[in-house]
Formats: structure tokens, C-alpha cells, sequence
DNA sequence: ATGAAAGCGCTAACAC
DNA sequence: GTGTTAGCGCTTTCAT
């Protein structure tokens, strides 16, 4: 089933048919009509190499992951369900514009990532990039996307550059955990940062600190940090544990430190929520399957991903590139770790 | 950079480029060696889109899952992650060999089914697709693409047909589980059964059946079902413990059910696996954190999707199609919900 | 062993 | 408005 044979059953040009499929004005709407006849009795669908060919769009659309830490993930088989997030919200938007998402794996490794990245794009001609971090933060990665002129939207980094920067807004995700605990009755909030590297780090204390602020309420001693990893986090924890005034209530930065603080409050004969209310950021699989399930700031990664598909598309027609950093929302779901301080606090 | 520009760098015709990137006979090494040389200097990458027109492959796999059901477990994020295991086969085996996996949703509603199908074929023209349950078994897909001429695989059923037949091995699987029990000294082994409409139901309570005959004990009264979700799985387990001689062990039948049977005993204050040992089957994230982490029959989908995978690149190669069905082998993480039985049993 | 020519299915640019 | 032409980058023939 080409278009000839579509334009052969309509008795019109290739032309015809193509600027019908293609939705294109010009076309009388009776003879579209009949040209639409066609392509639906004949079941035609468009060939996309074809069209790559004809130097139309490629429809492809690339999501590129840091492979050393997504096969990790795959491995370990913790719940960690970032790539589904990203096909949930990133392959139906595509499927709804006739664009396919193709994830591709890039090693972060600075002596293949050009090559790599490269023949991807040479094989694949893709329509457009998303980039997810690391990958959106590397100088490398968005310059030679920009070179190649390639429309690409960067998840989670907002230093300068060319793309779109697409974030979720971690500041202000902190500041509705920290309100939610502070309606909740508490005045001693503890806080565990992620590492400097991370951009998303800095922000999410800034709006801890911000919400503290506002409700009158000091962060002296009450900020831990670790590196995102369990072991950390369990070491955070025991620094909040062990204050003259410990906290009666601590948000970790993201899941695995916040589970760790849960074990060790558990261990220390403190009980969540009753003596210890604990928020964790993420919102992985594996936190609602704790005991008792966490209170967590969701990460929308399925949302963001749908926002990136719709904003290269959008920029594939025509649409002018958002120069300011996009923001998603994220939101709080509350669960069974958090609850009114104890009665002495 | 297209194959013209290489071609010219090496003082070649087009035909010969060619030739040496698909690695065909008949070039002088020699030459092979400068072309190789100028395609390395330039970085060339064939255009997919043009290896296709041009009469070739097109490098790509279509992985076709459920689209209700997949949705419905991203949505969920219970820590599903079937997709995520497909990928880390699927997309690492097609890598190896140049080849993309395009995962494809795709409705059970026959009304659509055969358009989308279709549609998606004629879009993408893939070299060969992977078919999981319960597309592996519904014989208007598989008629379709065999009538499309397009190799597949079916992972999870051995109804006859064409198509390559892929299983993983849960007669056999059933039986490890059930052995190992029957090595901690368990005698009344207890199996909760899915349901009929899947094939691989009546292959695990065939392992089941088959080990306890082997040890010379009884199934009477043993054999519960349900139908994988939560609420028949409590149900099977409340008719099991509800026994005049209760089982010291169960198997369930998948995740949901093994873990709805955990709930049960420990609500009616039998303690797991001091008085009760638990193996399930699946292993999805989901049971790895439950209290205690299970015992269970790991599914091998990752090995599965990259058998199948390669049995496509295989096919394409020249190499004949199996026509038994091919078994990967399932195997058994013991972990903390099996011991021995309770001294009085 | 290598090259030249034709064509894959489609779209762009240009005619009519 | 609609049809015609040329060409996208590659792989097939078929010549040499």
C-alpha cells in the first residue's frame, strides 16, 4: 500500500494525496473527501522512511538516558520506575501526534558520548531530543545537539544554554512539604539535602528555608546532608537524631535517605508517625510499600515528559522556543508518615 | 555526511561504500581497509531511513505489549516492571547488532487491533516484532503478521501457530519451588492456582502436581485458585487455612496473590516462615520489600526478551525457524519467607 | 573486484 | 486547486 496506490483509487496526483495526508490547505474538501475515501478503505498508513526520505520529519523521538545508571536500575529491580514514567507521558503525547519515542542509552563517558550520540542521530534522523539529567546538564551533549540543529528540551537543569529547559519545581515542592508539616503543628523540621552537584539540591533546601521562614520558625542544626545513597542518609538522620532538641519531623531529599531514616528512627525506638513525621522526595514505587507508607513530594516525570514531546512538537510547527525555564508542578501526596507532633513537642 | 561524501573521500563508488559497511564479499581488503578508514574519519552512520527505501532492513524491532494493562501498571506504580525488563534484553541484545526496539502499545479490543497493528507496521515497516501476553496467544495478530511476512516471536504462549515460540519454563519451574520445599522437610505444600484462561497456569500446577507425586505426598484439598488479583488470592488462602490440616507452606501462583496469602497470616497471627513458608511466583519488585522480602520464582523476561530478539536477527540472517517451543529457564531466589516447618508438623 | 543505472515512497518546488 | 518534476540516501540489479 503506497500513495500511488491511493492516488490511483482516487484518480488524483501523488501530490493530492500526500497534501491530504499531510492536512494541508489547498485541497478542495470534496476532493479530500474523496482522497480520505481512499486512504481509509485502502487502509494506507505512510511509510516514515519515506517520508524521512522525501525530507519531511522523521516522526522519531529520542529520550536520551544515562545508560550505566538505567541499566543499574533495571538490574537492581528496586522499583525504580523512572523510564516507565518517561514512556507513560512521553510515547502516549507522541502517539497522539504520530511521533514514536525511541529511548536510546548514552554512556556518560566523555570519549564515546560525541560518537555515540552522533551515529544515533545519523541513523535515526530524529525529529527532536529529550534530554534527562546528567545528560542535560552536559555542555558536551547540548552543543553538539545545538550544532546539529536538532530541537532537544532539557529535563531537570536550568543552567544557561541553548534547548528548553523543563524543570519540576523542587523549590517549591519543599516549600508545600515544609507547610504541610508546619500546619501539622511542627516548629522543628529537620532537613536532608542531596549532594552539590545536583542542581535540584540547592533548590529544594532554598524552599525549605524559604517555608521555615515564613512560618517564623529557625533551621539552625536542622540541615543534614548526604549523597542521595542509604548509607548517607542513615548518617544524616543520626546527626538530626542526635540534637540537643532533635527535630519532630524531617523531609529527606530523596527516597532512599528518607527510607534509611525510617529504618533508623525505627531502630531507636522511634515510632513515624507518631513520635517522628518523615516527608521523602521522589515518590519511587518502593515508598509506598514501606512501613508505614511515606508521605512523599511526587516527582512528575510523566508530566514533564508529556510537556517535552508537546514542546518539540510544537517547535517542529513552527511555535517559538520558551527561552525561560519551563516549570512543572509537583505535589504532595499525603500518606501515613506524617501526623501532629508528639503532645510534649 | 551520506554515503556520497565517503565515497568521494576514499576515491570509490557509492556501490562500494555500500558493500563494506554491510560487509558483503568481494572487495579487496585493501580497499575495504580506506573505505573503513574514511567512514571512521568522517564519522559516517547509514541513514535507517534510507538503508530502508533502499530496498533493506530497517533495523527496527517492535516490542507489542498490552496497551490497557501497561498503562494501567505505569499509572499504578506499584513497581510493575515488566517494560523495564523487556528493554534491559530487548534493547541491549538489538543494540549489540545495530538493530532499535520500539515499544508499542497496542489494544486488546479486536475493533482496533487489526488497524493498529497495521498501522503500525506500515509506518515503521520493522524487521520483526515480540509478542507478550496476551497478544502472544490471540491468533487475529498472529495471522496478521505472518500474512505480513514479518518474523515474530511469542513470549508466554505455545498455542500452535506460526511464529517463533518462546516460554519460560513454569512446569519446571513450579517443581523447584515445590522441591525446595519439600527439602526443608514441608509435606503439606499448599499451591494457589491462576487462572484458566492463561496457558501457564496449568503448567505450574502440572510442576506442582508432578514434584509432590515425586516425594509421594498428597495434593488433596491443597489446590486453591484465584485469578492473580489480591482479593482471590486471600480468598484461596483463607480456604487453605481453613483446612483440617492446613498447608505449611504455599506457593502462589504470581505476586499479588503470594502477597495477599503474607497479609492473611499475618492477621490471623501466623508468622511467615516460622509457621508458614511462602514462594511466589513473578518477582517483581513489589515482593522483594515486603516483610519478609519472599522467596520466589524469578521470571527471566529480561533473557526471554533477548532470545527473542536475537531469534529475529537470527531468522533475518537465514537461519531457519524453531518450530518446537524454546524454554529459558526460570530460577528460584530464596530469600527470607521459606524454612522448615514448625516442629509439630 | 568495481562501477553505473534504476528505483524504493515520499515531499519540495515549480508549473499549469 | 491540482499535476508534474526532481531528488532525498541507499540498495538493488546489471555491466564492466
Amino acid at each position: 500500500m503506497t500513495i500511488k496506490h491511493v492516488a490511483a483509487d482516487a484518480g488524483v496526483s501523488l501530490q493530492t494525496v500526500s497534501r491530504v495526508v499531510n492536512k494541508e490547505t489547498g485541497v478542495r474538501p470534496q476532493m479530500a473527501e474523496r482522497v480520505q475515501a481512499s486512504i481509509d478503505r485502502l487502509g494506507y498508513v505512510p511509510s516514515i522512511a519515506a517520508q524521512r526520505m522525501g525530507g519531511s520529519r522523521s516522526y522519531l523521538i529520542l529520550a536520551l538516558n544515562d545508560r550505566e545508571r538505567t541499566i543499574a536500575d533495571w538490574r537492581a529491580r528496586q522499583g525504580t520506575d523512572w523510564v516507565d514514567q518517561m514512556l507513560l507521558g512521553g510515547m502516549l503525547t507522541c502517539a497522539e501526534h504520530g511521533y514514536r519515542l525511541i529511548v536510546e542509552l548514552v554512556d556518560t563517558h566523555s570519549d564515546h558520548i560525541e560518537r555515540e550520540l552522533l551515529g544515533a542521530i545519523a541513523a535515526l534522523q530524529p525529529d527532536g531530543v529529550i534530554l534527562t539529567p546528567p545528560h542535560s546538564g552536559n555542555p558536551l551533549i547540548i552543543d553538539l545537539l545545538e550544532a546539529q540543529d536538532i530541537r532537544f528540551v532539557r529535563i531537570g537543569s536550568i543552567s544557561e544554554g541553548p534547548g528548553v529547559r523543563l524543570m519540576m519545581d523542587d523549590a517549591r515542592a519543599a516549600r508545600i512539604a515544609t507547610e504541610h508539616l508546619v500546619a501539622l503543628g511542627h516548629r522543628r523540621i529537620g532537613f536532608i539535602a542531596g549532594p552539590a552537584e545536583y542542581e535540584l539540591s540547592g533548590w529544594r533546601v532554598d524552599g525549605w528555608r524559604a517555608a521555615m521562614a515564613d512560618a517564623g520558625l529557625a533551621c539552625t542544626d536542622l540541615l543534614a546532608s548526604g549523597d542521595f545513597s542509604h548509607a548517607s542518609g542513615r548518617a544524616a538522620a543520626r546527626t538530626l537524631f542526635a540534637l540537643p532538641e532533635p527535630p519532630t519531623a524531617i523531609i529527606g531529599s530523596n527516597d532512599q535517605m528518607t527510607l534509611a531514616t525510617l529504618e533508623l528512627a525505627r531502630e531507636t525506638g522511634r515510632r513515624v508517625p507518631e513520635d517522628l513525621s518523615l516527608i521523602s522526595f521522589d515518590d519511587t514505587p518502593i515508598i509506598r510499600l514501606a512501613h508505614p507508607p511515606l508521605t512523599a513530594i511526587v516527582q512528575p516525570i510523566a508530566e514533564a515528559s508529556a510537556r517535552a514531546v508537546s514542546l518539540i512538537i510544537a517547535g517542529l510547527a513552527g511555535d517559538p522556543t520558551p527561552d525561560a525555564p519551563i516549570t512543572v508542578a509537583a505535589e504532595l501526596t499525603v500518606r501515613r508518615s506524617t501526623a501532629r507532633p508528639p503532645a510534649s513537642g
